[in-house]
DNA sequence: GCGTTTCTTGCAATATCTTCCAAAACCTTC
DNA sequence: GAAGGTTTTGGAAGATATTGCAAGAAACGC
């Protein structure tokens, strides 16, 4: 087996895979870890995959390519309910707005059979519609935000302020009586331009954030139509929102 | 059997299985391995083949510079080596702009150490940075053109007529005495505003490029500072470039 | 911290490539 | 059909590339 054939070999496992070890590697392809090391440094250097401790990780993975991973298997399935379940409410040709975040991604997930327009800051979002052409996915300009990918700064909040969209969906990092807050200034502007641009602004909340305060204040329980949660809402909160005339949806199984 | 009859039932044999060792093409035609070698060296020159060390692989001609796939092996090495030359030619602390395409994209490959701003309407150059917080990304707005992950359109235009930056660094579809030309015309007006907004423009153009002319005219050779190619450039347009003013780096190993 | 795993680096063994040459096949010309 | 020249072929020698291994360095997990 020449050199090439192992690496295409090898780039087709991971295709399949993901991430696979050196050991794993060498068995496949029938040849010692030095030679499969030797070429998965190859594969770097065309910038196919990525070399871990250990093994190695395609670069871009087909579908969820961004990996949120500090928070991606926190909540996952709670996360997958409430995006089934936020998208079950969207009507086919509604004008969208998608905010970042793992929730809202899932959101989005569940989406493309809609074939909406969709207006998002958001890099996982954008990456996820890049391939399928059905539908017109619109992405706000910005400064990367690193961590979690979101397009932040003046130019994403510019681009939300021209435009209008039926429905906006976001998320947030907390929710109390008081309101919604979030973790960032950077965020909390844009996602005031959203919920400005939407006619109907729905959140995405798993049930870790009741009654968390995060560190910026975003809005009050005024500012929002709708909420979509995996579990009852304490009472306190139910309350608040009864009372600023907010539906709550709630996902089960 | 003649050295045609070799050569083409060695090529019919590539295209069901896309690589052989020499020895198993030696096999396959009842010869030696001296003289497939010769066929194989004969069909590369050909381009239907490419030598590989022990063997040969059948090149895919089915991509073109904006179908966007990192993992397109099409003339891969030579925009490897494009990609690092020009990397090269940036000085730290300039400000860049990126466009999309897989040359401009290993180009950014090897841009990660040299932590510049980056401002860029690629997607696929986008997730490149997005994991790496070291340096600031911005990314244009715009409207995602499904098949090249380039965001395109009004959002993108404006985006890049409100910044100013030091490079540019381009790519395209052809090249030729009359200018450079590219194959969708919603690039052509954003590449427009990415040339005004530079100080200098250098286009990363492989040698495939040379003497084709893309359906849309973008620029005349002296709207362009320089070109960064994988092989000399043709007598003719390398004379129509030295009277632009347009500087050649030839990118070799 | 400390033991373990993995990575890097250098090296020798092996495989392949290049370059050359002589033999064989083929073509031209008479 | 034979002589003389050209092209193609197979193979050999030295150059180059690849492979597997081992020792020390670095990274990881506990």
């Amino acid at each position: 087996m020449t050199g090439e054939e192992r690496q295409k070999r090898i780039e087709d496992h991971l295709l399949k895979v993901e991430f696979a070890s050196l050991e794993e590697l060498s068995e496949l392809v029938d040849t010692s870890v030095s030679t499969v090391r030797r070429d998965v440094i190859l594969l770097e250097t065309k910038g196919i995959v990525r070399r871990t401790h250990g093994g190695a990780r395609l670069v871009n993975p087909k579908s969820d390519e961004f990996t949120f991973n500090t928070r991606d298997t926190h909540q996952l399935s709670e996360k997958e309910l409430i995006g089934r379940k936020c998208a079950d409410l969207i009507q086919p040709n509604q004008t969208l707005i998608i905010d970042a975040g793992t929730t809202c991604y899932h959101v989005a997930r569940y989406l493309e059979p809609k074939a909406p327009q969709v207006f998002t800051n958001s890099l996982p979002v954008a990456n996820l519609f890049a391939a399928a052409n059905k539908l017109e996915v619109v992405v706000s300009g910005g400064v990367i935000y690193p961590r979690l990918g979101v397009l932040v700064g003046p130019l994403a909040v510019e681009a939300f302020q021209k435009i209008r969209a039926d429905v906006a969906i976001m998320s947030c990092g907390g929710i109390t009586t008081d309101g919604i807050s979030n973790s960032h200034g950077l965020l909390i502007d844009m996602q005031r331009a959203m919920i400005h641009a939407a006619r109907r602004v729905i959140f995405c909340i798993d049930s870790s954030k009741f009654g968390r305060q995060s560190i910026s204040q975003l809005c009050d329980l005024d500012a929002i139509d709708m909420v979509v949660t995996d579990k009852l809402v304490p009472a306190e909160i139910g309350k608040a929102l009864k009372k600023a005339e907010v539906e709550v949806v709630v996902a089960a199984n």
